[in-house]
DNA sequence: CGCTGTGTTGAATGCCGTCAACGTCGGTGG
DNA sequence: CCACCGACGTTGACGGCATTCAACACAGCG
C-alpha cells in the first residue's frame, strides 16, 4: 500500500487474459442452424411441458425458436439487453459472472430441462450474467411478450418458473454461507459432489462430471485459484477419493469425499 | 489433521454462544398487540399500494394482520413451515441464516415497505432463513392463501414481489462475487455503504446506519470476524472516514469509504 | 515441432483468523 | 449512589493456510 494506486487486484492480468480468450471463443456466437426442426418429444420429455397434449405443445412451440450452440458460445452476455428468455434442451451451460475489475466468477451451470435467462421474469432488463455452452448445447428460445402466454397457457410453468428462482437464490445464498464459514477444501469437496449429483454420469470407476470442466473452473466456483484445486484434487488422487484428467474429474469414493467436504474425515 | 475427528470449525464455541443468546432473546417472538387497529394510511404510504383506493385498501387490509414485534423478537424462524408472508411498515428486519454447524450469516436487512418471508412465492414450504427485528417492528402478514389473491387484486403486486426477489438473487451474486474477489477491507467497505446507503439517516457529521448494529454483525454480513472488523473501524476512524460507538456506524466521509472499497485509496 | 491450453509442484510471503487480555458502556439491584 | 455484571468493543501477538510467484510437464493441434 505504498504505491499511488494499489496494484490491480491479484492475478488481474490472468483473469483478463481468461476473459479476452474467452470473449474470442464467444465471437463464435449463434452460429448454428437457426431453426432447426422441432420435434414434440424434445419438449415432452421435459417436466413442464408433460401434461400437455399435442396440439398444445404446437402452440407452445409455435413461438419458439430453437438453436444449436457449439461449445465455448456465449448465449447471452452479461450487461446485455435481455430481449429474450431460454430453455436447455440439451447439452450443459455455464453462468458466468465477471466483475468489474474483470474477476471471473461460475454462477452455476444449467442441466437439460432447465430455464435460463429468465430476466424477464424478474423485471430485469439486462442479464445479470453471461452464458455460455459447456459443450454443444440445444436450446429453445422465446420473446420476452411470450412469458405471459406461457404463464397462462402451460398450467404450472410460472410455479415451476418461480420455484426454480427460489432454488437458486437459496443455493446462492448457501453458498454465500459456505464462503463464509468453510475452509476452501471443504468448499471445493462440496462445489465437486454437487457436480456430480446434479450433472453426474455414471462409469465404469465411479461418477464422472458429465461436461469438460477445468481447474480454473472450479476455482472460479469455489472463490479459490486453479493452484489451490490442482493440490487438492492431486491429494486426493492419492487418498483413492477422486481421479483427475484433462477437463475431467471422476469421484470414485463419494461418500469419502461426503467426509472431507464435511470434515469428518479421519487422518 | 492429526486427530480422530478434526478439531470443530474454528470459534464453533463462541458461535454456538451467540446463537443460544439469540435464542433466548428471542423467546420474547410475538409477545405485542396481536391486532393493532389498522390504518389506511399507514398502507398507502407503501409504494406498492399507491395506486389502490381506500375501499380496495380495506379489502387487502381485511385479510391481513398486524403485530408489533418487540427489538430482538424472532418473527419467523429457519426451517419453520413457511404459512404466511410479510411486509414491514416500520423498523428494520435483520435475516439471519444458520448453518448446520452453526455459523451464522446474515443474509440481508429489510426495511420499511419491503416484503420479506414471501416463501410462498418461490414455491418453499419453509422459510429459509430466521427474521429478527433489529428494533421494535411493525408488520403485516397475510397467510399463504392470500397470495394469489393479492397477485390478482393489486395491480402490479406480483410483478412487484418478483422484482424484490430478482433484485436479492442478484444481490446474493454479487456478494459471492465481492467474498471471491475481494479483500476483507474492501468488503466490509462495502458492506457499510451499501448500509447507509439503504438504510442510512442524516445525522450532523455523517449518515449513520439507522438501526443498532454491533460488529459481530457486520463480521457476519461479510464473512469475517468482529476482531478484524473492528481494527478496520478504528484504523477508518483514524483516517477520518467513520466514526464509531457503540451498536452504531456513522460514515463521515462517504466518498473516501468508496476508495477504500475499491481499493484505490492512496496511502 | 513449436505453440497454446491445461495441469502439477515447490517455496515464500502475507493476510486474517485465533487466542488472550483488557477497556468501556449501560443496565440492574442492593 | 455505587458496585456489579454482562454485552460490546479494542488491541497485541502469533501462526496457519491459501495465495502468489515460479518453473516445469504434458496433451492436442496446426
Amino acid at each position: 500500500m505504498n504505491e499511488q494506486y494499489r496494484a490491480p487486484a491479484p492475478g488481474y492480468l490472468r483473469y483478463l487474459k481468461l476473459r479476452i480468450e474467452r470473449a474470442e471463443q464467444a465471437a463464435r456466437k449463434h452460429e448454428a442452424m437457426p431453426h432447426q426442426a422441432l420435434d414434440r418429444s424434445l419438449i415432452a420429455a421435459i417436466p413442464v411441458f408433460a401434461s400437455l397434449s399435442g396440439e398444445e405443445i404446437d402452440r407452445v412451440l409455435s413461438g419458439a425458436h430453437s438453436a444449436r450452440y457449439a461449445k465455448d458460445a456465449e448465449i447471452f452476455s452479461q450487461g446485455e439487453e435481455a430481449g429474450h428468455f431460454f430453455l436447455l434442451l440439451d447439452g450443459h451451460i455455464r453462468v458466468v459472472q465477471t466483475s468489474s475489475e474483470g474477476h471471473q466468477v461460475v454462477a452455476r451451470y444449467i442441466n437439460r430441462g432447465e430455464l435460463f435467462g429468465i430476466a424477464v421474469a424478474m423485471g430485469r432488463g439486462t442479464y445479470p450474467a453471461s452464458a455460455v455452452a459447456a459443450v454443444d448445447c440445444v436450446a429453445l428460445s422465446w420473446p420476452n411478450s411470450a412469458w405471459a402466454d406461457l404463464q397462462s397457457g402451460v398450467p404450472g410453468f410460472g410455479a415451476n418458473a418461480y420455484q426454480t428462482i427460489g432454488t437458486r437464490l437459496h443455493e446462492t445464498q448457501e453458498r454465500v454461507m459456505a464462503m463464509s464459514s468453510e475452509q476452501v477444501e471443504q468448499r471445493i469437496a462440496h462445489a465437486i459432489l454437487r457436480l456430480v449429483t446434479q450433472s453426474g454420469r455414471k462409469t465404469g470407476d465411479g461418477i464422472e462430471v458429465d461436461f469438460p470442466i477445468t481447474r480454473q473452473d472450479i476455482a472460479e466456483m469455489t472463490g479459490t485459484t486453479l493452484h489451490t484445486v490442482s493440490r487438492l484434487l492431486s491429494a486426493w488422487e492419492d487418498e483413492g477419493l477422486v481421479r483427475g484428467g484433462r477437463q475431467k474429474v471422476t469421484v470414485t469414493d463419494a461418500h469419502g469425499l461426503m467426509l472431507v467436504a464435511e470434515n469428518r474425515r479421519k487422518r
